[in-house]
DNA sequence: GATGAAATAGCATTTGC
DNA sequence: GCAAATGCTATTTCATC
């Protein structure tokens, strides 16, 4: 499934994830190639979908956004039906920015964003009334490590 | 702590963040506006901090690391001087990608990204070193939604 | 098979309105 | 917020190693 991808190719992906605000030549003179190259390497990355999309990452507080909530889920049922079902309901719901199957002590990792604890609310009991049976939820309070480029150019 | 964002900026958020790989231009025309008011909005957008940074968003698996786990800590001791300490193990932890405070069940909600089984060990094993008791691991096996635009557009 | 250099078309960015 | 102008960039083509 992976890849292989040279030094350059780390660095370009590293360079891209921490800023892709940046024009081509300038990642040109960053990893020592020319434009051309450059361009043509960038673009291989996104054709072979490792760059998956370039995305403006909001703030959440700024962008209206101050609640967010990690929530896991244990479906009441785990037949097929009633996890398609349940996971069709989550692609509608549109205050649900993540949703993952896990392995654990839980079934599925939700993430959710709100402005106020009413639409908090009104989230989770749609999940409810979808087919949720046990949820815990986790009041974000604090960044600590925001979200970090993954470690190409580290030892294996 | 929220802007005031009229129509015209939230459209322009949503278009960024569903893709930031467009020409000034193209975002122009998508809201209706010329080239260079579109231009000033953008970067007002960013000084103001509601755009943190414009970044690739990778395909894990394409890019090496097909493994990924949200870690649940709880910390042994809670003075502040163990929660810093903690706080900054996680810091020089490359494969910890995300890190946040939580209320709830636990302190801590982390994400992890690993190349293979002794690597996720590795930093599991680093966290309980450096001050975490109750450590619960939800490994990831499936996207069902992928990270999702903020829902800017939506009716409160 | 990937890179570099040159050329063109298009864009980002500025200024004045 | 718009329109016009300029300097720079993205992008292509072609030659090269």
């Amino acid at each position: 499934m992976a890849l292989s991808l040279d030094e350059i190719d780390r660095r370009l992906l590293t360079e891209l994830q921490a800023d892709a605000d940046r024009t081509n030549v300038e990642l040109a003179r960053l990893v020592g190639l020319s434009p051309a190259a450059t361009l043509h390497r960038v673009r291989r990355l996104k054709e072979a979908g490792v760059i998956r999309r370039i995305t403006a990452e909001l703030d959440p507080d700024l962008a209206g956004f101050p609640l967010r909530a990690y929530v896991s889920v244990t479906l009441a049922r785990h037949t097929p039906t009633a996890e398609r079902a349940f996971q069709a309901a989550l692609q509608d719901i549109p205050q649900v920015v993540v949703a993952e199957v896990v392995a654990g002590e839980t079934d599925l990792l939700i993430q959710i964003v709100a402005r106020d604890v009413p639409e908090l609310q009104r989230v989770l009991t749609r999940l409810s009334v979808h087919g949720a049976q046990r949820i815990v939820t986790l009041l974000h309070l604090q960044e600590i490590k925001t979200r970090s480029p993954l470690p190409l150019t580290d030892p294996a």
